[in-house]
DNA sequence: TCTGGGGTCCTAGGACCC
DNA sequence: TCTGGGGTCCTAGGACCC
């Protein structure tokens, strides 16, 4: 029997700010999104006082005074850092491992020695806590689908311990029961609610479901999810980080923008740093995607929402390509009398870049451009990612996010590192 | 009068995840 | 005044082919 552990950090953005402000233990503090636009982390005790997940900043700060919340602007580099840092404990205990996500991991302990897997959880989750200071939660089950599940238990309700472990079929039958359809993982909103309609409402209730029906209702997808929840392993490992198939680099302005000429800055930008990121992952792209919009959450303005997809001749990395791709298409889609609140730039049709199939009549100089894209990221790489940059993109950033409450790097950037006074 | 059957590829859009 | 960003996978339906 396969059996597999999922990690998770506790609220791990908020336990990050935290990890260097100890005054902070016992107090709540949240975490907002780009432009501090909502809370996208919240502490216990945060969660406590009502705060929801992806409310608008502005819509809670009433509740923020008067219990002297914490609040911060998201910094990814640091928990970016400390993510890596909380995997290196996690590689310590078995070899397979998968980092999910950020704050969330997958361990393969099939056919290994443990004696005791909850005894393993609860010395994985007290090296972490050791060595990195972030608090987690482990599940322990048959299936990638069951630990995240248990996981959520863990989490949920064996709060002072943070493990749980289910194994045999008695196990899994109570958390299964226990599990409300809306939580498990491969559920969301649209398909609980048709569940729902169906008197489904727990776990069980869509295991104890004909699979003919899950297949006709929820794709093969919901398939595998079932045969996961039944202890049956199906969901592929993906162990090695694969190279993206898209990618995409979008924001929102700090303030409504309406001339085209604004526009040009920001739309260069995101296809640049979509261009480093091609490169990152020594890849080309074989189609972009251009879209700017107005902000649909005022009423009062005339809205407006529009892409252009355009496919390049020769699929590339090159910086200055892409920008020229995304200017042309943002001259297609630009309509002047409308205040824009975020553009985006994506990039697909992503090959590896040395199966580039050459263009009959391509006049671009393609060496010459991969040795000034090399020297760029050696410079940006060093200097700090927007230290060269093209004239297009704009000498000062008129469209800078809000980031208000931005916390230092501690952990990455020399200058910013804790200074202890003893 | 009568108008097949089977396959592939592509795209848009929907669902999900963090 | 103020509402995030970045991914993956699957399906239906149209175009096209023989």
């Amino acid at each position: 029997m396969t059996m597999i552990a999922l990690i998770d950090c506790n609220n791990f953005y908020a336990s990050c700010e935290r990890l260097f402000q100890p005054a902070l233990r016992n107090r709540p503090i949240v975490v907002l999104s780009n432009n501090d636009g909502c809370v996208i982390a919240r502490s216990d005790e945060a969660k406590q006082l009502g705060i929801k997940m992806g409310a608008p900043a502005f819509q809670i700060k009433e509740l923020i005074d008067q219990h002297k919340v914490a609040v911060f602007s998201s910094n990814y580099i640091l928990y970016g850092s400390l993510s890596n840092r909380v995997m290196n404990v996690l590689r310590n205990f078995a070899p397979v491992i998968e980092v999910y996500s950020i704050d969330e991991a997958f361990l393969d302990l099939t056919g290994m020695n443990y004696v005791d897997l909850y005894e393993l959880g609860i010395s994985i989750r007290r090296e972490v806590l050791n060595q990195v200071g972030i608090p987690v939660s482990i599940g322990i089950a048959p299936t990638k689908t069951l630990a995240k599940m248990a996981n959520r238990y863990a989490k949920k309700e064996k709060k002072g311990v943070g493990v749980h472990l289910v194994q045999d079929s008695i196990q899994i039958n109570n958390l299964l029961k226990h599990t409300k359809i809306e939580d498990i993982w491969g559920v969301g909103r649209q398909y609980a609610m048709k569940l729902m309609q169906y008197n489904v409402f727990t776990a069980a209730d869509l295991v104890a479901l004909n699979e003919d029906w899950i297949r006709t209702h929820m794709t093969v997808v919901g398939l595998r999810l079932v045969k996961e929840l039944k202890g049956v392993s199906c969901v592929e490992w993906d162990a090695l980080p694969s190279a993206k198939k898209c990618i995409q680099t979008a924001r929102s302005f700090g303030k409504l923008l309406s001339k085209k000429e604004e526009l040009a800055a920001p739309v260069s930008s995101h296809a640049a740093s979509c261009a480093a990121k091609l490169r990152y992952q020594n890849t080309c792209a074989g189609a972009i995607q251009v879209f700017i919009h107005t902000n649909p959450h005022r009423k009062q303005d005339p809205q407006y929402f529009r892409s252009v997809t355009m496919s390049l001749e020769v699929p590339t990395s090159d910086s200055s390509e892409i920008i020229n791709a995304a200017l042309r298409g943002l001259g297609i889609i630009y309509k002047p009398g409308y205040l824009y609140n975020k553009t985006g730039v994506l990039v697909f049709d992503i090959v590896p870049e040395d199966q580039v199939q050459l263009g009959l009549f391509d006049s671009f100089d393609r060496g010459r451009s991969g040795k000034m894209m090399q020297v760029l990221d050696e410079v940006n790489g060093k200097f700090g990612k927007d230290t060269l940059r093209y004239a297009v993109q704009g000498y000062k950033k008129h469209w800078k996010l809000k980031q208000q409450k931005l916390s230092p790097c501690y952990t990455t950037n020399i200058l910013e590192v804790l200074t202890i006074k003893i």
